[in-house]
DNA sequence: GATCGTCTGTACCGATCGGTACAAACAGCA
DNA sequence: TGCTGTTTGTACCGATCGGTACAGACGATC
């Protein structure tokens, strides 16, 4: 008994960043350690299955962080058009308008599926789900809601994408602009 | 003289694909040899630079092909909608429809702003640009033409990002069906 | 056929990769 | 204070990384 209750879950932001900053292939055992201040002693003790595990766990926190604050809401709230809006805010803040990239968006171009595609593939289809049911519930035809949410989903990741490739996070806030008008009109 | 006039440019689409499978990172030269047939003699005899000088050879053959098949058109041709109509069916074809990522966005996401920056960034602002004219053209206001050129690359990278995490293809052309209706009403 | 510069396969380099082994340090409990 | 199990730093492993050196094969020119 007595385990390690905190140890994995404290290390998992700053593993996170990591991944986000070098890529799967790029975020060195080295790395890690330095950022997270664990030796390697303490990082195959917390996550036995190594550098993979680690990714696993990162994609696993970020789904359920997303699913709590952003699928739930959109899914329950009696207020649908509420929930869109949380739905805009919180990416926005989550993704530090435009400053942060898309951990799930990155592995998925380019990890070669390795065991991650089930856990990036239901990242995305819970949000379009989650989505597409909170704009039937705002009044949309269910054709409407569905191709808007996937427009939705699929902006957000290209802005992601065009805001660091232009390295101009305005990019990011100006999409969100005008998904607001398209969403909650 | 006699210099190597194809062996480069020969050996650069199957560079590119490895690059597109495995990022930057993972590409290794071992990859890199066996997919081109070439040792690591003549790798290292075409691209003294090694993996960064095949890296930035293999984003300035996108950026030309671009250039020449689809930002041209959307400057020059004298009818834009015909050059925006073009420029979705190339884009189409170019990424196999939604089955082929963009490597110049993986890299965006990926890559910590190495060389490649420059030539990344200058990719998305000539195509942003392109389009916004051609909108222009076409009878937009500017600010519109604006706005809704960034909304469409973010769109199809956006795009690619989905298919390719949803491994579903089938995203790349419902968004390229919206597009069209929103780009050439 | 001899010559000369261009190509290319192979062996090799030090560095670093992800991962393992293990002993010392440490806690909690008596 | 002794014991017990968890947590840690360190040394080490084989494999592979990107890159270099170089000798021999090749192809053109006379």
């Amino acid at each position: 008994m007595a385990k390690k209750p905190g140890a994995r879950e404290d290390a998992l932001p700053a593993i996170a960043e990591v991944f986000r900053e070098y890529g799967y292939e790029g975020a060195s055992l080295a790395l890690i350690g330095a950022r997270t201040g664990l030796g390697k002693g303490s990082l195959y003790h917390a996550f036995p299955g190594g550098k993979a595990e680690m990714a696993e766990a990162v994609l696993d926190a970020i789904g359920a962080w997303f699913e709590d604050k952003v699928y739930a809401p959109l899914r329950d709230d009696p207020d649908p058009r509420a929930a869109i809006r949380l739905m805009l805010s919180e990416t926005d803040a989550y993704f530090r308008s435009g400053r942060r990239i898309c951990l799930v968006g990155a592995f998925a171009l380019t990890e070669g599926r390795d065991g991650f595609a089930d856990r990036i593939g239901g990242y995305f289809r819970d949000w379009r789900e989650a989505l597409a049911q909170a704009l039937l519930r705002a009044g949309r035809p269910e054709a409407e809601a569905e191709s808007l949410a996937e427009d939705t989903i699929l902006a957000i990741q290209g802005g992601l994408v065009l805001a660091r490739a232009l390295d101009d996070p305005a990019v990011f806030g100006r999409m969100l602009g005008r998904l607001e008008e398209r969403l909650v009109s």
